[in-house]
DNA sequence: TAGTGGTCTAGACCACATA
DNA sequence: ATGTGGTCTAGACCACTAC
């Protein structure tokens, strides 16, 4: 089997570095240091499900054979993807994939948080699916999944509760393609974090998120389904939810009820 | 001048190494790699003020003599500090103590973001001080800034403007401790982002904030402030801000109009 | 030209996990 | 006992900046 080997930098100490054509099809710059184009090769594996969510990857002295450079470049590489949240690393065992499911943190990307009392205390969530169903983007829907109006997608609405509380009614939209088969029978069924499934029946990996905040107050239908009055100023959450490479693959529009939670941001 | 040394940890190839008692005197783990002692003995100087924001700190080199550990070691306590934000790397010319002055970003905490446009194409905000006085903490604001109920606070209240807009009502509350002497005048003679104020002139460096984040209702006074009528929904942003080793050093309480601006957060 | 951070390598030893 | 990631060192060379 053809190893993948980088393209030579200029001028290291390399035992046989050879011309400084490179071999590459993007416009990305010519000349990356060694370890960057280490982990965009590990970066494809990944994508090309090489190592599924939750498995071991290669040693670090494995992958540098395999790639041709030292252990302390591979280690610098995988550093870099470990603090992107792809790669998890535990000592005496390996490095892992990263993923949704098998995680002490039920939801990743989940922000909102009780007033009083931890995460856990209030134990698991209760969800409800209140529809499903398929149908053709519309003109902004379409513009943020980097669709076209009219391709279709999977429409899907739910509502969370906390030790019995509607908190949380999320509208959930999914591009047709990558997501075919997907039925709400298999969401309702299905008890765990929606991207642990989203990883493990259809490939599709959640690498980090984009979200737009703002204060509303619901239209009836909401209020309704949130137990509140319609003049109770809610948290409006958009979330763009992409994989590698910033391809767009979820975008998610929740209304959070603040007064028993609060979303918590950690700046720096 | 005694350099500071570093404790030998346990078994390295170290030349010297000693016996195996070290000399802390806080209740931190006993042995933590070398990086993390140089990386604490790097944050004291930064503390005491040894090197000021905007600063170059000593080389690599020059941190490795004089904390007695190879050049590599104190490259992966820079490296640490740089990710936390409290040093900047520059190619060439050194490492530097971040400031929250002359930057491009105005504002490093401000995460409101214009709904169209950038940042930069509204111009800066204009700042109207309402309020500016000396009181006496209450309960809650004590206890978010790790005061007794009691002590000396100075609470102001200002007003952000973009494109002549009233967008962000904030109070603001600081210890009365390290910012004696800050007057209403100073506060509102000074352009430029605040926390620039207070590391020029009060030596306090804020290098952290957690937000909590609500939708609510504004009373009267505030609606008349940000001119929109009592029944918007409003952005609720509460601030800890904190400096060095985690203590408070201002808590901010914000309303954010967002029919025009949206909070932006990104995961991973 | 000199000095800085940035990259790459190589080798030693440690801490931890598993069998 | 073996294998993994984690730490530490040492030295070479590169890229950028300033003088």
């Amino acid at each position: 089997m053809a190893s993948a080997s980088p393209v030579s930098p200029p001028g290291q100490q390399a035992p046989e570095a050879s011309v400084s054509a490179n071999g590459w099809s993007g416009q990305a710059p010519a000349f990356s240091p060694l370890y960057q184009q280490i982990k965009g090769l590990i970066l494809q594996s990944l994508q090309q499900g090489e190592w599924k969510p939750g498995e071991v990857i290669p040693s670090e002295f494995d992958l540098a054979a395999r790639f041709k450079v030292s252990q302390g470049t591979v280690r610098k590489a995988v550093d870099e993807l470990a603090a992107d949240n792809l790669l998890v690393r535990r000592q005496g065992r390996g490095t892992f994939v990263a993923t949704h499911a098998e995680q002490q943190i039920q939801y990743r990307f989940l922000r909102l948080m009780p007033d009083t009392g931890s995460v856990d205390s209030e134990g698991p969530a209760q969800r409800d699916f209140i529809d499903c169903r398929r149908q053709r983007a519309s003109a902004d829907v379409a513009r943020l999944l980097g669709l076209r109006a009219g391709d279709p997608v999977l429409q899907a609405r739910r509502l969370l509760r906390f030790k019995g509380v509607p908190t949380i009614l999320e509208d959930i939209w999914l591009p047709g393609g990558p997501f075919k088969g997907l039925t709400a029978e298999r969401l309702s069924q299905y008890h765990g974090p929606m991207y642990a499934l989203f990883e493990a029946e259809f490939g599709v990996r959640m690498v980090r998120a984009d979200e737009k905040i703002r204060a509303l107050t619901p239209d009836d239908s909401q209020a309704a389904l949130l137990e509140v009055d319609s003049g109770t100023p809610l948290l409006s959450v958009e979330r763009i939810a992409y994989t590698y490479n910033d391809v767009p693959m979820e975008l998610r529009r929740g209304l959070y009820r603040t007064d028993t939670h609060h979303y918590r941001n950690q700046l720096s």
